[in-house]
DNA sequence: GTTTTTATCTGACTAAAGTCAGATAATGTG
DNA sequence: CACATTATCTGACTTTAGTCAGATAAAAAC
């Protein structure tokens, strides 16, 4: 442990140092670095004043007069939102975007300087590497957090499982003909719904729901596709169990079709024993259970 | 190429994110961030001005004003070296020793913040995948130049050459019973000496050496050992071969021992073939050449 | 022994980055 | 309609980071 932190604090100042150059692509264009954040942050879509101020943390009286600084050099457009006239919508013009541009083309080029050195097996090897590290940092960024069952992001989620489990079952899946999980089963005290999630976005679910006096189940529980492999799931299935305890609960049930295998031999790697069937659902073909310690 | 270049991209963007938390280590400490990177730049042993200046990149004024700063923190001490009274020596007090430890602990924990959600497995996978980046990095980073043959730095790098032979071969090497290379033959425009280096150091070396009209002789190529795999041995080679096309030479040899494979492997691959013995020096086994398109 | 160079220090200055307290106008809430 | 809230803007202010032109003292070069 103690080496593999040494590890990370080599690699941060060897990457900070050659990543500082990809971050000067800002400097160098006659125009201070916030500005340039700005501009590039924008895009060519324009924005709204107000996601930008979210999404770069900055003051509103600051972003307003790096704003003006802007329109001055002629390169950004305001204009009010008409759905709300206290909003305004910023707008690139034909200079900011060419601008927008050359940034653009900047950052390549910095990429391309790191790679050209390099022979093309070298090359492979580092873009390799660097998805991993961007992956794994990404892993350790996610965190797990109640969410209620009912909203927005929980309906996302469980659409995107469901897509999965129609994609996977030979036949299709219809939700509506599986046991079900109303929001009201997913809901604390006799159950609860769990939302993994990076900086971007929802990555993964799971859920538990009171199966009898005593007795949890295990639902809805899903990895999106490019965070897969890398634990997620693992430490979903964990925070179920962990709130399993707080409600009281000894035992932990769950089904599951064939076709799922990863979920199968995490479930296996977790301690859960293959039982007979505890439901007569048309899904599943393996039923599992584990008890609490 | 493209596509490797946006991965690069998006490395940066996650990579910057996350290391900007660990930099923010320094801050919350009550003071301005280039005051702290100071103190820790200064360390346990202490530190000439000059070579902190010369190391962080600071004006001279610049880095006078930090350093009154802390003393007046007490964090530090500045005595005239004893040696040359115009340097001043910088010195941790207790205070500040204090402060660089603490400093230490909290880049230790961000390091252990980052790998502490992940599991035993995809924590190895993290460190291991930092280490190649970092590896490839610093490869993508070293320059080679043609470096006086008899300065230290050359010395130097033949010593670890040397070294290596003495290693590597069975009875050892001792480079008074193996042909000549003195560093007037090393010079041009009748040879040259190349060094690769990084900006820690020399990370490698390699020869050109005249044998002959219009005949060219490879020696002294090596690679220091944490920087092998790299293809650095390749470039070097690479460069030997442009500089030789710049002499007006057409054909290049080398010899080398059995025990060193790589070398071989590496001339094979860059279209050296082996030839019966041109000499009968007492090391080499392998005799190669190529003729320069 | 004079001149030049080097290392540091000081004072004066600037630009960048950001904070904070209102002002203003539009919108939402009861 | 009164009142609170929200999004933006403006002016006044601060800190940080850094540059530049000498001043000074010690050391090196001639």
């Amino acid at each position: 442990m103690c080496s593999q932190v040494e590890k990370i604090r080599r690699f941060n100042r060897t990457v900070t140092r050659r990543t500082g150059v990809l971050r000067d692509r800002f400097l160098g264009r006659n125009r201070p670095l916030g500005e340039s954040r700005l501009l590039f942050e924008i895009g060519p879509d324009g924005m709204e004043v107000r996601a930008l101020r979210v999404k770069l943390g900055l003051d509103s009286g600051y972003v307003s007069r790096l704003l003006r600084s802007l329109e001055r050099q002629k390169m950004i457009k305001l204009e009010s939102a008409p759905r709300d006239r206290r909003l305004r919508y910023v707008r690139l013009t034909r200079l900011g975007l060419a601008e927008y541009v050359e940034i653009d083309r900047l950052s390549d080029k910095a990429a391309e300087d790191i790679l050209a050195p390099l022979g093309e097996q070298h090359r492979a090897r580092l873009v390799a590497a660097m998805a991993e590290v961007e992956r794994l940092l990404m892993a350790s960024e996610i965190t797990i957090a109640p969410e209620p069952a009912g909203s927005s992001t929980a309906q996302w989620c469980l659409r995107q499982y469901f897509e999965v489990l129609d994609e996977r079952f030979g036949g299709g899946y219809d939700p509506a003909d599986a046991s079900p999980a109303d929001p009201q089963d997913l809901t604390p005290p006799s159950g609860i719904f769990l939302v993994a999630r990076t900086l971007e976005g929802p990555v993964g679910c799971g859920a538990l729901k009171s199966a009898g006096p005593g007795i949890g189940e295990i639902k809805r529980l899903w990895v999106a596709g490019p965070a897969r492999g890398l634990g997620i799931g693992q430490r979903i299935l964990g925070a179920l169990e962990n709130q399993a305890r707080d409600f009281g609960l000894n035992l932990l049930r769950l089904d599951t079709n064939r076709t799922l295998t990863e979920a199968q031999a995490l479930y296996r790697k977790n301690g859960y024993r293959e039982v007979p069937p505890f439901n007569d659902d048309p899904y599943p073909h393996h039923w599992f259970e584990k008890h609490l310690g």
